[in-house]
DNA sequence: TCTGGGGTCCTCCCACCT
DNA sequence: TCTGAGGTGGGAGGACCC
């Protein structure tokens, strides 16, 4: 799903047809083609000659993922679903099933933890490996060691990836998007210019629209045209830290390491509504649908927030961001959610919205925050009766159990956030939970 | 064409403190 | 008492990634 799979193939990479000389190459890069469209097509094997499109349901919903049946129609990720649609109307449009996919991305992360331990998942279908270890333990080389990976994901898991073989994660992530769909391309340490300086400066990691303008104005096409350029002009017209940062890439270099277990940062929530929202009231309780789903995941996580932030677009797409800090560390969605709404009361009110998002900020772990909460009984209740949701949840599923005004026809408003309990006894005046039956890479830049 | 959702990181501005 | 410099942290916004 990387973008260095659009990218005109360059010299200096060698197929998996010639797997040259792999000598020094310890980092492999492994992105799954059409990771979505692929596991869907899995489940239902008969859309396997079709044009296969996973897209978000509603009416702005976006393309996720596309089989490379409908690529050839022009369809791509983050595509709207209409303009899919139009391109490639004949094209089968699946809803995404996020689960299959989670489930299907930890049995090939599997595959990859038993060649090394050094595995840094970015997103469900790609990862960097670290294998300079293994080679040594297995007597094999990077490239034949790629094409026994992407042979056992293959077998076991029914769906095919591509695999860059490289001494840099940087090289060894552009070759596997160079090498799709379904191959290998190994670039020895001596074929790295060769292939980068011809490509459009685009291939490198940061740079997307605004950069690319901005390297436009200098006069800068190529990759090449970027090392070439002296370090003050690209500061100046980029800032410090991304000037040194592409100048690096450009020049091939690349001192990361493949690290496992990146913490998080943030985890939040978002929704985007089919029609735009002027009803504060309305926005409230999708706020607190939000922040149900954001305190959960970080109590799955055992994770802890010390603000909160929001996020709003507006009908004209304008988009602002608002965010507190909390005096105590919470997981508890009541807290997150008083302090969405008091964040969301103080803009515009009335003005449609097309967006909200809450998100957990500043985390830390529950185990060592829960020393500094100072948090009454009331709200030890509370937290207590989110854990009990949870485990219903689990036990019948995600629906069932939820704020009693999230129900679908209820008019109920979403709870007062200035409705602060004050005794022991009293009930929450939150999220009343109800059973309702059985339901990165961290480069330096932005 | 008309733009999702979940993230990370950087820069700028401002307030506060010394 | 006033002023300025420098450090630090919070908040906002922007750009980018998959």
């Amino acid at each position: 799903m990387g973008r260095s799979a659009d990218l005109p193939r360059p010299a200096g990479g060698r197929s998996a047809a010639a797997l040259a000389d792999d000598t020094g190459c310890g980092v492999l890069h492994i992105d799954m083609d059409a990771f979505y469209a692929s596991v869907e097509i899995r489940h239902r094997p008969e859309l396997r000659e079709q044009p296969v499109i996973v897209a978000g349901g509603g009416t702005r919903g976006v393309v996720l993922s596309a089989n490379y049946l409908a690529r050839e129609y022009g369809v791509r990720a983050a595509m709207p679903g209409a303009v899919a649609r139009r391109r490639c109307p004949h094209a089968v449009f699946v809803p995404p099933d996020f689960s299959s996919y989670q489930e299907t991305s930890a049995a090939v992360m599997a595959v990859f933890r038993s060649v090394t331990p050094l595995v840094e998942p970015l997103s469900l279908d790609e990862a960097f490996l670290d294998v300079s270890g293994a080679l040594r333990r297995l007597g094999v080389g990077a490239a034949e060691l790629g094409q026994q990976i992407r042979a056992t994901v293959a077998a076991e898991q029914g769906i095919t990836c591509s695999v860059g073989v490289a001494t840099t994660k940087f090289i060894a992530k552009l070759a596997a998007g160079l090498a799709k769909p379904d191959g290998l391309m190994v670039v020895p340490a001596d074929g790295v210019l060769d292939m980068l300086h011809p490509l459009p400066v685009s291939a490198l990691w940061g740079v997307g629209e605004r950069t690319a303008i901005q390297l436009e104005r200098l006069g800068l096409h190529t990759v090449g045209e970027l090392a070439a350029t002296p370090l003050p002009t690209l500061r100046r017209a980029l800032g410090v830290a991304a000037a040194e940062h592409l100048a690096a890439l450009a020049a091939g270099r690349d001192d990361r390491t493949v690290t496992p277990d990146v913490a998080e940062k943030s985890i939040g929530a978002e929704r985007t509504f089919d029609t735009d929202i002027s009803d504060p009231a309305v926005l409230h309780r999708q706020l607190l649908g939000l922040a149900e789903r954001t305190a959960m995941s970080l109590r799955h996580r055992g994770l802890v927030c010390r603000c909160v932030a929001i996020k709003v677009r507006y009908a004209d797409f304008a988009t602002v961001t608002r965010s507190r800090t909390l005096p105590v560390a919470t997981d508890v969605a009541q807290h997150i959610y008083r302090t969405a709404v008091d964040l969301l009361d103080r803009l515009d009110p009335g003005r449609p919205v097309r967006l909200v998002g809450v998100r957990a900020e500043r985390l830390d772990a529950q185990d060592g925050a829960a020393g500094q909460l100072s948090l009454g009984e009331p709200e030890h209740g509370r937290r207590d009766a989110e854990l009990a949701a949870d485990a219903a949840r689990g036990r019948f599923g995600s629906a069932a159990v939820g704020p009693a005004s999230l129900l679908p026809g209820s008019q109920r408003a979403a709870p007062q956030p200035a409705a602060t309990t004050t005794s022991g006894k009293d009930q929450p005046s939150g999220p009343t939970v109800r059973v309702v039956g059985r339901r990165s890479d961290s480069y330096p830049l932005g």
